[in-house]
DNA sequence: TTTT
DNA sequence: TTTT
């Protein structure tokens, strides 16, 4: 609820895989997606060009899970606003790891519309059924949610500016 | 609620004035202020150093504006995350003006506690109260609100990493 | 080159129309592109939906508006990142007027390549021909420019992680 | 120099320990830091107010990295722009571990005046002698550089706005 | 109008 | 003026 600091990412990129739908004891959906950026720079030494991929781990809580593993597929391309977290977790020999996640509140598909006009026989057609979304806490039982910036209610008048 | 694109806005930067706090019709809220960056580079020709200030109008709403209005003084240091919105309105001659602002869904005080050790007899000492938010949307009589990023519950075990 | 505070606007969006380049006196390029982004809520009172488009001035320098001239086109969807900047200007009686622009210094085309194998007969495949570039100053000749957080030296052994 | 995608991270954070400054064989420096930010709630079951603080590990390379490590000290509150990446290393066992850090791009220090007109022997007085920088490339040798945004030419003339 |  |  409150914040000391900030803590924000913002990524664009695509899924390197399906994503992975669980359920917590609670019923609350948790999704994990792994999606890739990466940089190309011309190596001083060589001249050669250099390519480097970066892949982030994501995860959704809740209603964002839901909707992630719906209509996320391995290719698509995303934009995930979230915050960092660092996990601990032990392997099979005890000894302590730790795993850096992205936990996302804000999700939208940036591809567009389902595939130049063919096939897409589940029906899905980019934008029209839940393709961006806000998120909530992971916490038991926790409804989705979303308010914040906003549009202006009749007190503000707001036209098309220029 | 949903949003199709993204339109966001992260600023630091000191009041250049107290902030202006009046309420809608509604009864809701709405304080704004003006917040100052600057940035400064040698200039190719003369090489002398220049300097540009630009001012940013923010507007807060509802639980926001409150906080804003009652913790921010002119000179205050903050955080503002945002929105871009532009306004239409009419001058005195009844020609169209457009004024961009900065919705803010979220600010953050960046001062330490209160002000050099002297004063500040209303007890404010920095974080302690309230000096952080987030926002809501200016719709009549909204609630002030809050999910997110978010805490992990207790199946996710989250300790001090490194 | 030195920034105090921090003025930083991140878009995705739209083109609501063509680009438009033009040369100022130093032979430096400037192009002018103008995103959409929108939102949509369920009005508290009709219970009806509502849609509001927020329409944004975006300016690129140099280089990177030569890129944005040649690649964008309207329709197009892009990530803009750029900072706020209010420009004054007189209209024909003289009197002031200001203009808020996001004055871009990176830009990637978020489109997939042209439309699912067909077509495309200009032979621009999406990510093939510059359609992301980081930009720079606006100042006389400048040239275009770009480093930042970029790919580990040998010194820093980076592979694949999970 | 090319990214595809975006990878970006913004924090607002103290320093959890003094920098650590440590030097490449080509020459180039590299600092590493750790900061916190923290988020509290309210516990839905037990109503009772938790906190939770999650420690980022940031690190500098070349210019800035001597920068941070001149300026920063244990307690600052910096803002930090930077990528994520992870590095892939190998405990002493041999087997494999990653860890998840943020290339700092940019960095802002957010103290004021080096503490309320007191001490501060080293002259040191907030802002006046580096204390906000951006990145360039850990490649060898790399300098370190950094347009952007960025002030208007004479063509463009710009003046307080409101 | 801020801040350095 | 875009997009869904």
């Amino acid at each position: 609820m409150a914040q000391r600091g900030v803590n924000k990412v913002i990524l664009v990129g695509n899924l390197g895989q399906e994503p992975e739908t669980r359920y917590l004891p609670s019923g609350g959906a948790v999704t994990n997606i792994s999606i890739a950026t990466s940089e190309t720079w011309k190596d001083k030494n060589s001249g050669q060009m250099q390519e480097r991929t970066e892949w982030h781990r994501v995860v959704f809580f809740n209603r964002l899970a839901e909707i992630a593993g719906e209509y996320l597929k391995k290719g698509t391309k995303v934009y995930i606003e979230g915050a960092l977290r660092t996990r601990k977790w032990q392997d099979q020999s005890g000894s302590d790891r730790y795993t850096t996640e992205i936990v996302a509140s804000e999700m939208q598909m940036l591809d567009s519309r389902g595939g130049a006009g063919g096939g897409s026989d589940d029906g899905f057609s980019g934008y029209d059924q839940m393709p961006e979304a806000r998120g909530s806490a992971p916490a038991p039982a926790a409804s989705s949610s979303a308010p914040s910036p906003s549009p202006a209610g009749s007190d503000f008048e707001d036209d098309i500016p220029f």
